[in-house]
DNA sequence: TGAATAGTGTCTTTCAGACAATATGCC
DNA sequence: GGCATATTGTCTGAAAGACACTATTCA
C-alpha cells in the first residue's frame, strides 16, 4: 500500500496531546513539575502537565502554551523529547502524546511560586510518587536525554539565572548527574569553552569569601542545537 | 486549565501518520528511499514512504509495517526521529507525522531489488529531487541525526552485512560524512572499541590482496542505545 | 581567629591526528 | 613484475583526570 488512498477520515483518528517535563534545580534537588489529576482516568494521581493539541496550533506552540499555563514563564529552553504512542497507554481511548522537556532556572521560578496551589508541585526526580499513565517512563526517558545532552552540549546552562557563580553551575551538574566533580577540573573545563565571562560583580551578603558572578556571551543557543 | 475536561472528542483530531526515512549506502552513494505519489496533494512528486497509524497499533508497529511494505526487509535498525506537526505541512487537512529512520545494509537490499518498480527509487541524499510536503526538511533532519549518532555510537555498523572488511566500514563513514578519513587512525579507533573480531575468512576473487572479513561480537545493540 | 566557601597549578595518562612503507594476491 | 588494495607503528599535541593548598569575607 503506497498511499493509494488519501482519505484521512477513512481511519479512526487518535487524540494527540503534549506532555511537559519541566525540570528545575531547586533547594539542591533535581525537580520535575507534577499536577494532580482531578478527573478519571487516574483520578487523584500525580501526572505530567499537558493537554490536547489544538487543531490550528503546531506542536511547539501547544507545548509553549501548556508551559506558560502551568508556570507562567516564557523564555525557557524547550525541546521535543519523544512521541509515545502505545495504544494501551491511556485506558480509555487512543491517545498519542508528544513529550517536550523544558529547563527553568531557579530565578524565574520564584515568580510563579504563588501558583503553588495544592494540585501542582515540584517533585524530586529521585523520589517520585506513583504517576498516571506511562508518565514515569516518560520522565525516565527525559532524564536520560537531559544527562546525555549535558555531557555534549551546554543545555545545562539554561538552568541558571543570567548571573551565576561557577559553584552554582557545578552544583547543578552534581545534582543532575548525582555525583561529585573535581572543582579545579570543572572550572578549567567550563572556562576553556569560552562561553562565559566574569562580570564585575560578586555575590553579596555571604558569610564567607564572595564569589565572582559570570554571565553568558550569548551564543549558547547555537551550541545546544546539535541534533 | 489543568485537564479539567477529559472529553477527547471535544476537539477536532488531527490525523497521524508515520513517515520512513530509509537509508542505505549503495554504489558508493548515500541513499534514501523515495516513492512517487500518484494522488493529490503533491501528485507526481517524490515523497517519503509512509502512511496512517492505525488505531490499534503502536507507532513502532506502524513504522515496522510501513518498512516491511516498502522494502520487505525486517531485521533492521529503526529509530524514532522526530514528530512534525506544523498545521500547514499538509495543505488539505491537519496531519501530524512521526518520522522514523531505518538503516538497511547493502546485502539485504538485493533481496528486494525486484520491487524496484517505477514509483519507488533510491535517491542520493546529495542530489534529491523536489519533494512533497516538508519531506526535504525531514530528511535533512534525519541526516543530521544519523551523523551525530555515528560519531558517538556504533549505529553505522547497521549499514553493513554480517561479515565485512574494515575498508567497507571506512567507506560507509566516508560516504555518509562526505569526507576522507586516515586509514590507520580509522582502523586503530575501530579496533580499539573491541566490538568486532576477525573471522578466519578473507574476501575472494579480488584482483589484489584479499582483505580480512570481520564480524560483530553481538552486543552492539546496547551501545547504540544511548538515546 | 575560626568558619565557610572561593580560587588556583602541575603532573600523568589517554586519545586524536599527522604521516609512509611493506605485504599479498591476481594478472 | 606490475597493479591494486590491505595492513601496520610512531610521534606529537590536546584534553581529561588525579590531587592540596592559599585567599577572602563575615561573625
Amino acid at each position: 500500500m503506497k498511499k493509494k488512498d488519501y482519505n484521512a477520515d477513512k481511519y479512526d483518528k487518535p487524540s494527540v496531546t503534549v506532555d511537559m517535563i519541566i525540570f528545575t534545580v531547586k533547594d539542591d534537588d533535581f525537580n520535575v513539575l507534577l499536577v494532580k489529576r482531578n478527573i478519571p482516568p487516574f483520578e487523584n494521581y500525580w501526572a505530567l502537565p499537558g493537554g490536547f493539541v489544538r487543531i490550528e496550533e503546531s506542536l511547539d506552540e501547544a507545548a509553549k502554551r501548556e508551559l506558560s499555563e502551568e508556570t507562567g514563564v516564557k523564555d525557557v529552553y524547550l525541546e521535543q523529547l519523544y512521541t509515545f504512542g502505545n495504544p494501551k497507554r491511556d485506558p480509555r481511548t487512543r491517545v498519542i502524546t508528544v513529550a517536550y522537556f523544558a529547563l527553568i532556572n531557579s530565578k524565574d521560578l520564584e515568580l510563579k511560586a504563588s501558583t503553588d496551589v495544592s494540585d501542582v508541585k515540584w517533585s524530586s526526580v529521585y523520589k517520585m510518587p506513583e504517576l498516571a499513565f506511562d508518565h514515569k517512563t516518560i520522565i525516565e526517558y527525559a532524564v536520560k536525554r537531559l544527562r546525555w545532552k549535558m555531557e555534549y552540549t551546554t543545555v545545562g546552562f539554561k538552568l541558571l539565572p543570567k548571573k551565576f557563580t561557577l559553584s552554582q553551575l557545578q552544583n547543578i551538574y552534581e545534582i543532575i548527574f548525582n555525583k561529585k566533580f573535581d572543582k579545579r577540573n570543572f572550572r578549567k573545563k567550563i572556562l576553556s569553552l569560552g562561553l562565559i565571562e566574569p562580570t564585575k560583580e560578586k555575590t553579596m551578603n555571604v558569610s564567607h569569601r564572595p564569589a565572582e558572578l559570570y554571565s553568558f556571551k550569548r551564543k549558547i543557543g547555537e551550541i545546544i542545537e546539535i541534533l
